[in-house]
DNA sequence: CTGAAAGCGCTTACAG
DNA sequence: CTGAAAGCGCTTACAG
C-alpha cells in the first residue's frame, strides 16, 4: 500500500505539500514541485486513502439511504436517481433496505451513525421517533422521502398523494365510473402515506359528488389482499372502477383477475399509482399515475445539501415537506369500453 | 461527539481498557470495570467510531458491489441477497452502478479502492482488464459475478448458461417446436455471457437434431431489437419459439407482439431467462427459467469471505468458476396450443 | 488486570 | 513557497 509519505519522498517534498497538491491548493506551489508530485503520483500509481482524510476532516463523502421496502419500484428509481446526483457531487451512497421492519430501520441507522455518514435519506417505517428526535437535536442531516413523522421538524419530499388522488378519480369520472374504490399496502405505522391516499381519494369522490362505499376503501397487507378481493367481489353491488395505491398492490389486484377471469376494464376499470415496467406492453395496457422521480431526487438532494453545509441550527429553515406533482398517464386499463372506443396513448 | 475517551474519563479507566471492553476481550477484565464502562457507554450514548478503527485495523468491514445495468432485475436480487448476507457478517455494502459502460465502472473501482473496501463484487463490462489484473496482482479480495473474463485468474459465480439454453431447447422441443430462436441483449464487451448463451442455444439445437437458421440467432442491442424483430417476422418463414436471454429483452418481445397483434403462444411460443414478476400474472402466464438466486449469493459470499481472510497468495486455491444451475419454470407460453391442453404450473 | 505509547493515513493551522 | 507538528478516534503490542 502506497502512502502520502511514499509520494514526498520520491517528489523531495514534505507530506504537507503533497496534500496541498492532493485539495488542489495550488496557490503557493511551484510550478516545479506540482509537476514532481505529479509525477511520483503517476509512478506509484498512489490513490490517497479516503479513509485518513475521512478521519481528519470529520466528514465522510458518504451518506445512507435507507428503504422501508426494496421491492416497491420507487425505491430503486429513487436510488439510482440520489446514486447519480450524489456521485457527480462525489459522494458516496451506502444502500440499506429495512424490510418494513423497525428494528431493522434501528440497526442500519445506528450503524450508518458510527461509520460517520454526512447524511441519511430514510423512507421512515415510522416507529423510530426517538432516533429521529437524537437526529433532529443533533443537527444531523436528515431527509425523509415518501412518508414523513407528524410530530417532527424533519424534512420531507414526497409525491402530493391528495393530487394523484384526485387525477384518479376525475378520470374514472370522465369515463362515466361512478362506483369506485381503493386498495393500497399498510402497515401499522406508515400513518401518513395511508391516510394521505385514502383520505384524498375520500376527499375527490366528496368534492365531485360521487358516492361513498366504506367497504371498497382499503388499506391491507399484501398478504391479505386475495382474500379482500375474494370478498369485495362476491357481494350482489361491485366495484366499477379501482385504484391501485402502489406497484404491489397493482400485482395483488392483476393476479386476482387472472384467476378470477375478470376482465379488465370491461369488469372493472384499473388505475395504478407509481412507475409500472410492463404498463405499456400488459394486456390491457395500464393506466398509471407516476411520480416525477428526477425531479423528486433533485429537489431531495438540495434539502440535503443544505443541511450539509449549515453547521448552526441558526440559519435552518422550518420545517419543510415538499410535494412533488404526479402525472397521469392514460391508457387502456381506466377507459369504460362502453362509452369511448379510444385506446390508450401508447396502446394497441 | 462523544469519543472513546470520554468514555474512559467516565469510567474511570484509560482508553485501552475501554477498547478492550468494545472489542469483547473481556478475559483479563475485572467485572467490576466491565459494569463501569458499560454504565458509562449508556450514560453517554456512545457510539464507537467505525472510521477511527478503520484507520487502524486497515480493513472496513465493507465490500462494494459494481453491477453492469441495474435495471436488470438479476442486479437487484444479487444486491439484496448478498446485502442480507454481508449484514449477517457486519459488513456494509455500498452499490454503484457502472450502467454498462467501462468508464463508470473504472471511476468506481478506484473510488472504492481509496475508501478501502474490503473486497468487491463486480458484474464485469469487460473493459477494464488492466484494473482488474492490477487488483488480482494485489491480492485484492474480488469476485466475478454472471461474467468473467477468460485471460483473467478471478474468481466468478455466474448461471450455468449452457443448462439454461439446453433446458429451454429440450423444453420447446418436447411441445413440438422445431424452428426456434434466442434473442438477447450485447454490448461490445460482454463477450462471455452471449457466447455462452447463444453457443449453448447452438449446440443444444444440434444435439437435438433441431433446424439451425442463423438469423434467428441474434445479440443485439435493445434500441435495435424492434427492428430486429419486425425483420425476423417480416419473411416467409418465421421462428415458431424464442428465447429471450434476459428480462429486459422479454420486455421488448412483449411490446413487439403486443404492437404487431401477435398472440403468444399461439403465433409463437416464448421462454424468457430470468426471474419476471409478472411471469405469474401476465396473459398468457410466462414460462421462465429462473436463477437460484439465494444459491448464487451464499457461493459468492463465501468465494469472498476466503479471500478476505487468506492475506498471502499461498493459500488461494486456483481459478475458480462456479456455475448455478437454472430451474426450468413452465407456465403458458411456451406451451404448443396445437399438441397439448394443460396450462402451466400456476396459471389459469 | 490495566495503562502509556505508538501509529494507522491523512489535513491544517502555523512558522519560517 | 514549503515543512514540522499536532491531532482526527481508534487498536494493539507491551510493560508492569
Amino acid at each position: 500500500m502506497v502512502t502520502i509519505i511514499d509520494v514526498a519522498k520520491k517528489a523531495n517534498v514534505s507530506k504537507s505539500t503533497v496534500s496541498q497538491y492532493l485539495n488542489k491548493r495550488y496557490k503557493y506551489m511551484s510550478l516545479e514541485t506540482k509537476a514532481r508530485i505529479n509525477e511520483a503520483i503517476e509512478e506509484l500509481n498512489y490513490i490517497p486513502n479516503h479513509v485518513g482524510r475521512s478521519l481528519r476532516q470529520k466528514k465522510t463523502a458518504m451518506i445512507g439511504v435507507i428503504v422501508a421496502n426494496i421491492l416497491h419500484n420507487f425505491s430503486t428509481q429513487f436510488t439510482r436517481g440520489i446514486e447519480d446526483i450524489c456521485n457527480e457531487h462525489g459522494i458516496q451512497v451506502i444502500l440499506c433496505n429495512a424490510d418494513d421492519n423497525p428494528i431493522k430501520e434501528r440497526h442500519y441507522i445506528e450503524m450508518l451513525k458510527a461509520r460517520q455518514v454526512d447524511g441519511l435519506f430514510v423512507f421512515p417505517t415510522g416507529d423510530n421517533h426517538d432516533l429521529y428526535e437524537e437526529m433532529l437535536k443533533a443537527n444531523f442531516p436528515l431527509v425523509f422521502i415518501d412518508r414523513f413523522v407528524d410530530e417532527l421538524d424533519i424534512d420531507a419530499v414526497l409525491i402530493d398523494n391528495f393530487k394523484a388522488t384526485s387525477l384518479a378519480v376525475e378520470h374514472f369520472k370522465s369515463n362515466v365510473f361512478k362506483n369506485m374504490g381503493i386498495l393500497t399496502t399498510t402497515l401499522v405505522n406508515q400513518v401518513t402515506t395511508r391516510i394521505e391516499r385514502i383520505e384524498g381519494f375520500k376527499k375527490a369522490l366528496s368534492h365531485h359528488n360521487l358516492p361513498f362505499h366504506q367497504e371498497w376503501i382499503n388499506g391491507v397487507e399484501i398478504l391479505s389482499m386475495q382474500r379482500l378481493l375474494e370478498c369485495m367481489f362476491s357481494k350482489q353491488k361491485k366495484p366499477e372502477a379501482i385504484l391501485a395505491g402502489n406497484d404491489l398492490t397493482l400485482t395483488e389486484i392483476l393476479k386476482f383477475a387472472k384467476n378470477k377471469g375478470y376482465k379488465i376494464p370491461q369488469d372493472f376499470a384499473l388505475i395504478a399509482i407509481d412507475h409500472i415496467t410492463y404498463a405499456s406492453h400488459y394486456d390491457p395496457t395500464i393506466t398509471t399515475i407516476v411520480q416525477p422521480v428526477d425531479y423528486l431526487t433533485q429537489e431531495a438532494f438540495k434539502l440535503m445539501n443544505r443541511k450539509m453545509k449549515c453547521k448552526s441550527n441558526e440559519n435552518l429553515k422550518p420545517k419543510e415537506i415538499i410535494r412533488v406533482p404526479p402525472e397521469l398517464l392514460v391508457r387502456q386499463s381506466s377507459l369504460n369500453t362502453k362509452q369511448s372506443k379510444e385506446s390508450g396513448e401508447d396502446g394497441i
